[in-house]
DNA sequence: TCGCATTGCATAGCAAGCTATATAATATTA
DNA sequence: TAATATTATATAGCTTGCTATGCAATGCGA
């Protein structure tokens, strides 16, 4: 009645992004990769063997989720982590062969998946709703440092 | 490179989830409530004394999830569970005192919060918004259902 | 250079989502 | 009506996010 979930860009977006990991799940599933990796994967593929200090610069997550997903990438054979030269303290980070050789088929399925998702959108439609995307995700950031 | 985030719908809606959720959860800590609580309090609101399986038609959550959030919120002092009348194995569920009280108040946190992160597009820019997201959810349930 | 502050990472513990499976009660059917 | 199937809910175990805290190594200032 007076509260409409599907009028309520919170519950919009939760929902969505819900969706989103589960057809992305599936999709790299034979990949032997899961969506939490992916962020991670993306900075490795850009740049290897940097410390899990320089990695978590890159991307929009805390510290400790980044550590234990660093640790279940080790598990799943993805990464393996070596000691720093000169820091005992840090660790750097490198692909293992078979987390760089599943690059190609996980852009692919991202950028299929994408696609796949925004089908009902015209290309000024999608345009404007990633600028919308990227417009609230800034409003947010500076919000909250105002708090 | 090659897979820019900032342009991956499902990158964005994500991270604009989060940032949701995060805001959500400060706004309605006081009310002694958590984010994954608000639709099953919604739904309540609207409708008491359901059994779990009848709340659960309402929402977009599995099942098992939604047993966990009604063993939180019966903890937290939100619910409580009743045996139902003509079938041993379903149990009513009712909101407490408290849980009928904290609804205006959370209205109001949910209502804020959405107008503040939206509130740098215009009114026909959230509009289109809201219905981009929609349109986003529908293509990917349907999606699904040809898998 | 010794002591303290800082830094890099790990761990503990929680929420909220998922799938798969268990369990008990109810309903159906041979 | 006895055996079987279905239903309602709970539980186990996983991921991905978070905050708070611990711990060892490094760096710096008196």
């Amino acid at each position: 009645m007076e509260f409409d979930r599907m009028s309520s860009a919170g519950y919009l977006l939760n929902y969505s992004a819900r969706l989103f990991a589960e057809l992305l799940r599936n999709r790299i599933a034979p990949l032997g990769i899961v969506p939490g990796q992916f962020p991670a994967l993306l900075a490795l593929w850009e740049k290897d063997g940097v410390t899990q200090k320089e990695l978590l610069a890159t991307l929009d997550i805390e510290q400790a989720t980044l550590a234990n997903t660093l640790t279940r990438m080790e598990r799943d054979g993805l990464i393996t982590r070596k000691e720093h030269p000169a820091d005992a303290r840090a660790r750097t980070i490198h692909l293992t062969e078979r987390g760089r050789f599943i690059r190609d088929s996980a852009y692919q399925a991202a950028t299929q998946i994408n696609q796949e998702a925004l089908a009902g959108l015209s290309e000024a439609e999608t345009k404007a709703f990633l600028d919308s995307l990227r417009r609230v995700i800034g409003r947010i950031k500076e919000d909250e440092k105002s708090l």
